[in-house]
RNA sequence: GGGCCCGUAGCUCAGCCCGGUAGAGCGGCGGGCUUUUAACCCGUAGACCGCAAAGGGCGGAAGUCCCGGGUUCAAAUCCCGGCGGGCCCGCCA
């Protein structure tokens, strides 16, 4: 808004006019969206007008005034469409509302579809009813919302410019409603897993601490409910999912953000190779129900990227894909050898496992020239402690990675349902943190110690696969978004200062004292 | 944790390198225009503070160009520190 040293205040016009949303209007009658009546509309031809009249309601988002004319375009979220005000329809009182009318206000109209002569579908408008106003100017209509950090301040508004950023949220919802649909026909149930627990696991990453005053105890914040959806598998839920929010206390980046969402999947009597169809099949359904199609063009920053999920995906051993992108042999190498190949590559090597250091190599040589949907197959065992091993060579897991748009979008594998090898893995584990905790502090996390599940596997886990699939990154790689905050709808930014209306309009705030009696009642 | 970049009117940005009274477009306000599509044309206020206000006012102040210091006759501009945001690297998906 303006200062206002030099001009009233919009809002007294509307006052002036007898027009109070805040008082007067409580709801609108909408009778048809926008999208339905352009549809049932597009046979009009040019100067042509409808008898029939709707109401529909919605933001103005853009006004175009022509003297005894104007025309303004209104977002009712499912459409845009224009508004036509003529002054010899509206009638003088009207007329003046039109006059007052802002770019974000909220209105509700009612009038016959017709099209323009220049061929422009609208409603030419019989009745307009303010039903709320904004008491904030608008970005610019050009660039919209631009500036990184206010799109991020303020989503609510980068939600009304940006369209790709709108249709994220729409494919993401769509696609876990895909997800959950698919899920549900082959006789999967969803369980919600504890958010607060005693002990972390099912991922290797620092947690969130809280306190939970309850129990007078601190409790972790869950980094994957994947050891609680095995319990469940225990207790004969022998197909069971979650979609779940995970919180990870690491760092933002492009790809990361601390608290995600990612489904997981646990299929009883399946091993990896089942979870690997099922999951294929479940990402391509999606696809095609959310983009119609198997093949999708991508648009991401001005490249061109078209992608292909119709099954079957490529699999490739995690081995075998370093030397087929990277040109590198690491297969039977030893430990020095590898060493050296990091050193030239230069990757930081500071945790000496032997998978670890081929992981890293992989991430570097392979993911970044991986596009099309492709599993990974066979990682090694030592930085898989929650995995089967590999039945034919118990040097790998049975484990498989899902990269699509060089981005690892999922992991799954056999489940380690032997609970005495798990007691092992745990040990080990153990081991590892206490072992690299002086040298590194919080830089390399391990799985903890977690006797409770073990217990569990006791009591006999029959054979199972699992999966976990980032949902913001597959939506992230589908709508052609380049960071994960694109599609997280409202990420943290630092409390900044600034003054609401009230705190800069004294007399605005005296009004509503006075008219709803606040200080009375 | 390390490196780099950005912060100027409601919005989008220029000005900074090379110090000399803070700019444009959009938006606002006033006027014109009954078929426009970022409409157009004319005029105008607006960057900090205070006071007035049924109507576009009055006054202060060389003064917050994110904030605080410094250099200088002079800082949006140069230097240092901080805050906020972004990108890259390391770590987690």
């Amino acid at each position: 808004m303006k200062t206002m040293s030099t001009t009233q205040h919009r809002f007294w016009k509307f006052v002036e006019l007898g027009i109070d949303p805040y008082l007067d209007v409580y709801r609108y009658d909408v009778d048809i969206d926008v999208k339905m009546l352009k549809n049932r509309y597009s046979y009009l031809g040019k100067g042509e007008e409808a008898q029939e009249k709707f109401s529909i309601a919605g933001r103005i988002m853009g006004l175009r005034r022509h003297g005894k004319i104007v025309f303004a375009v209104l977002d009712d979220s499912t459409d845009t469409i224009q508004l036509v005000f003529r002054y010899d329809v509206l009638g003088e009182k009207l007329w003046h509302v039109v006059d007052l009318l802002n770019v974000g206000d909220i209105v509700g109209v009612k009038g016959r579809p017709m099209r323009t002569l220049r061929g422009e579908f609208s409603l030419l408008v019989e009745d307009i009813k303010v039903l709320s106003i904004t008491w904030r100017d608008y970005p610019e209509k050009w660039h919209g919302l631009a500036d990184i950090e206010k799109r991020y301040r303020m989503r609510y508004l980068d939600f009304v410019y940006n369209q790709k950023v709108r249709k994220a949220m729409i494919n993401m919802y769509r696609i876990e409603k895909s997800f959950r649909d698919f899920l549900d026909s082959r006789g999967f149930i969803e369980i919600h897993t504890p958010k607060l627990q005693p002990i972390y696991g099912g991922a290797l990453a620092r947690p969130f601490t809280t306190k939970m005053y309850a129990l007078d105890r601190t409790v972790y914040l869950s980094i994957a409910p994947e050891t609680y959806l095995k319990r469940c598998i225990v207790g004969n839920f022998f197909k069971v999912y979650e979609i779940a929010v995970c919180f990870r206390n690491e760092d933002i980046d492009a790809q990361h953000y601390p608290e995600f969402v990612q489904i997981e999947i646990y299929w009883a009597f399946a091993d990896w190779n089942d979870m690997m169809k099922l999951v294929e099949e479940m990402i391509s359904n999606a696809v095609k129900e959310v983009f119609g199609d198997y093949v999708i063009d991508i648009d991401r920053n001005g490249e061109k990227i078209e992608l292909d999920f119709k099954p079957p995906w490529k699999r490739i051993p995690l081995e075998d894909s370093i030397e087929e992108y990277g040109g590198i042999k690491v297969k039977d190498k030893p430990l020095e050898e590898l060493l050296e190949i990091a050193r030239q590559l230069s990757i930081k090597i500071d945790d000496f496992r032997r998978g670890k250091i081929i992981e890293k190599i992989f991430e570097k040589v392979v993911v970044p020239k991986i596009v099309q949907p492709t599993f990974v197959t066979l990682f090694p065992r030592d930085i898989s402690p929650l995995a089967r091993p590999y039945r034919d060579d118990p040097r790998y897991a049975e484990r498989f990675e899902i990269y699509i748009d060089r981005l690892e979008i999922g992991n799954g594998y056999s489940e380690l349902n032997n609970p005495v090898v798990q007691y092992y893995f745990f040990k080990k584990e153990e081991e590892l943190r206490v072992k690299y905790a002086d040298k590194l502090s919080h830089e390399v996390e391990y799985h903890p110690m977690d006797k409770d599940y073990v217990r569990a596997l006791e009591y006999g886990m029959p054979p199972t696969a699992g999966v976990g699939i980032g949902i913001y990154r597959l939506t992230m790689v589908l709508s052609g978004l380049n960071t994960i905050k694109d599609v997280i709808p409202f990420t943290i930014v630092e409390q900044e200062e600034f003054q609401t209306i009230a705190e800069k309009h004294q007399d605005i705030v005296a009004y509503y004292v006075e008219k709803l009696q606040l200080d009375k009642y």
